[in-house]
DNA sequence: ATTATCTATAGATCTATAGATAATGC
DNA sequence: ATTATCTATAGATCTATAGATAATGC
């Protein structure tokens, strides 16, 4: 019992400045998800991290600057890795698990959490709104392709806001599958491209890319 | 210039408790649209309404309670005077004018900009979204009706997220008429007596109640 | 000796309250 | 005399920093 590490699990990583920046980013990545950048003090993501508050400050310069960071690292990488006509099932997916899935991106969650926040979180979520958009936008030819795509784009945000956030009945709790079909049934006529989900129960069979 | 009022024009409205009270009502109103509940300090809002803040206490107790009546006041308004067909569409022009129009109801923009702050405040949307979906619910005969009410009340929301409180654009400078129509135009689908927006381009008519 | 970590605290906000002041009605 | 209003400040947070301490590598 004599010399025992008094933080438990976590002292085998400790006294190493990139192991504790890498748990100061997770445990920001968690909080900001789960209560959004306000409610998150700092104390509590260092806490989370086992590390102590002041190399918050050390390793980042400000909570802000954090901020920065966790959307940078995660925030483009189902952009990246998701073709553009699956886009919109996959984030809508990724939404409604609502942070169930081990890994999975939550950069739009975090932005529904903070944005009262401060102008600068509604530039963040601008920003990566941009991306989304941009993307879902050429799903449609129409010249109203752009606004098309923010549309769609509103309608995600919108889902992810009430499930999650608010937590409104039925649809907190509502199957995905269910929720999904229903969704992208009504886009099909905003984003002509948009594939219909396979296993659709209204009688139109999706078309599946390649 | 001797003994001249202090305040300017809202001096004659000086010492009447009931009058302070209501412009503190309707200052809080205002800022909280703006702002939402966090950003909008009980200092600002005694100063727009030209009181001094420790009377915001005296006649109202605590900022959120005076949140509460804020709510209170001109939450159901909409409910109460617009026929259920006619609620998404109204509910709609309300948010994209988003506080352009004189004494319009921006008890759903308060509540978009106050998300992150606190729990209770997710309540506060929670409940005012109860009301609004149940109607919306009419409008389907779906067994998921209630599912389908929540989901065109979530497209109503994240429109009026990305329109109002982050500017998107193109969405944030789009005509109105433009973005109704594309949207009750893809919920025809969801909310089978949901009437289309009259003067739609898209060749369907749509049924005007009564 | 270097540098990761910790302690202690400055400094900036905010909500809320206690008690003093001053305008009105009788 | 009553009560609307104002002054001053308590008390609770939070971010951020300065300087001390302690673990590692040489």
């Amino acid at each position: 019992m004599a010399k025992s590490p008094q933080h438990g699990a976590e002292s085998a990583y400790r006294r190493s400045a990139e192991g504790t920046r890498l748990r100061l980013l997770d445990a920001a990545s968690e909080l900001f998800a789960e209560r959004g950048y306000e409610r998150a003090t700092v104390r509590d993501i260092a806490s989370r991290a086992g590390a102590n508050q002041a190399l918050l400050f050390r390793y980042f310069g400000s909570k802000r600057a954090l901020f920065g960071e966790v959307m940078a690292r995660g925030g483009h990488e189902q952009l990246r890795t998701t073709p553009a006509e699956r886009l919109f099932e996959v984030a809508l997916r990724g939404m409604l698990a609502g942070g169930r899935k081990e890994g999975a991106d939550r950069s739009l969650e975090v932005c529904l959490r903070s944005i009262g926040g401060s102008d600068e979180i509604a530039e963040a979520l601008r920003g990566l709104g941009e991306e989304y958009a941009a993307v879902l936008a050429t799903l449609s030819e129409s010249d109203t392709g752009t606004l098309r795509g923010d549309l769609a784009l509103s309608w995600l945000l919108g889902i992810g806001l009430m499930r999650v956030v608010v937590g409104k009945e039925p649809l907190a709790s509502a199957d995905p599958d269910t929720v999904c079909r229903l969704v992208v049934d009504a886009l099909g006529g905003l984003l002509e491209s948009l594939p219909q989900s396979d296993g659709a129960v209204t009688g139109e069979v999706g078309r599946i890319p390649e």
